[in-house]
DNA sequence: TCACATAATACTGTATCCATAATTATGGAA
DNA sequence: TTCCATAATTATGGATACAGTATTATGTGA
């Protein structure tokens, strides 16, 4: 294991085990064995257990006394509840962010839009799925609410353990950047409101197709 | 030590740790002695450490590597942040309560809101706080979504480390009480929208109430 | 007397060890 | 053959020990 970072041990393993949750390499329900892990890293089992503490205050893995680890496993239940108030949400950042937002900011903003448009020109999936997520972040820290930025963060992270979340822009692609352009043309326009509803919308939009690939996912199974 | 519990330890020690620093017997930016606690506890530092983990996460204390553990400082800047968001999320939560509600649910909540009465007549401080407490608490859980709940709750831990807060109601008792008054009654009729509005309000208003106080505080000192 | 360097001390971070509880496997009885 | 009980194994939770780094104190030189 090659360390260089200054950060604590318990937090880069936090941080390796969180990758591997989001990329499903641990997946949902998953038992999650203290004493391989840490083998396999080359680390004792204390930062390890650390690690676990902060996963599960996260809500990625839970904790059963004396049982162990396991990965948490998000329902549909979960996902229509979530979803609604990631809407609210980054809904209230698009309009906070209007109303902050200097020409620079704008001018960035816009920049990262073009990423979006060059990655949907290009079939670049995954420069898209990036500059989509780019696109996002930065309009949450326009929004100049630390607390705000720190809460769609966290339900993000939980979002992330569905198996189909990665893939559900797939489906979408040209929808979403048409969600994405009226939303920068909102913000550009500076109309707040328009804003904050397209973004609303647009979240609830990738919802709904979740909630499509899930369906068709049940038929193939 | 006595111990009954069969949860784990540092569960334990972690709600301890969140009793000392609501109490503010752990001020903000105090310095956390591992050694000192471990041993007036009579445990190891092994599931304080982890305690501490946990406390971070929620944001209660910061880790600074190498450096140990600190109660966490709350600025004007963080509740100007916090409770604008807090306003949104309980608005929302009294919107939803409304829509999903059953009489019995109604019934609970007017119950919950006479100890609210009864405690004001009384001029019983604590016994107001109490029931103001779980009249809000009750509303998030009729709101049926887990996740909104969690996040409402994660919020209200961290406006607890300001020193105000717990006092923030003594100064508008009354008022306090009206805004209820209103709200309970918008519940009952139905009208989800103005319940919205009415607890959006009402927690605004606690904001104000608490700025005039950090006004008086500045002026005092 | 003050500033800087070096040494000592103390605390954080990690590893190892031990005890207890849970799960599984094995054996016996119905 | 199946079900239950008991024993053995294994994993989790907690304690202790150790190493490394930061801070502080002390001493020397200017």
């Amino acid at each position: 294991m090659n360390r260089i970072a200054p950060t604590a041990l318990y937090q880069e393993v936090a941080e390796r085990l969180r990758q591997r949750i989001f990329a499903h390499e641990l997946t949902p329900g998953m038992w999650i064995d203290e004493q391989k892990l840490a083998e396999h890293y080359g680390i004792s089992r204390t930062p390890l257990r650390e690690a676990l503490k902060v996963l599960a205050s996260e809500g990625l893995v839970e904790l059963k006394p004396r049982r162990g680890c396991y990965v948490t496993e998000i329902s549909r239940r979960d996902l229509d509840d979530i979803f609604p108030l990631m809407a609210m949400l980054e809904g209230r950042c698009a309009f906070e962010a209007v109303k902050r937002a200097k020409t620079a900011d704008l001018a960035a903003l816009k920049a990262i839009h073009e990423k979006l448009e060059a990655a949907s020109r290009d079939g670049r999936i995954d420069a898209f799925f990036e500059a989509n997520q780019e696109f996002h972040k930065k309009i949450q820290e326009l929004s100049g609410n630390r607390w705000l930025l720190s809460v769609i963060q966290d339900l993000r992270k939980v979002l992330k353990l569905s198996r189909l979340h990665s893939l559900s822009l797939e489906g979408r692609l040209q929808q979403s950047l048409d969600e994405h352009r009226a939303i920068l043309a909102s913000m550009l326009s500076g109309d707040a409101a328009k804003a904050e509803r397209e973004m609303h919308d647009h979240l609830l939009s990738g919802r709904e197709a979740l909630a499509r690939m899930d369906a068709q996912n049940l038929k193939s199974a």
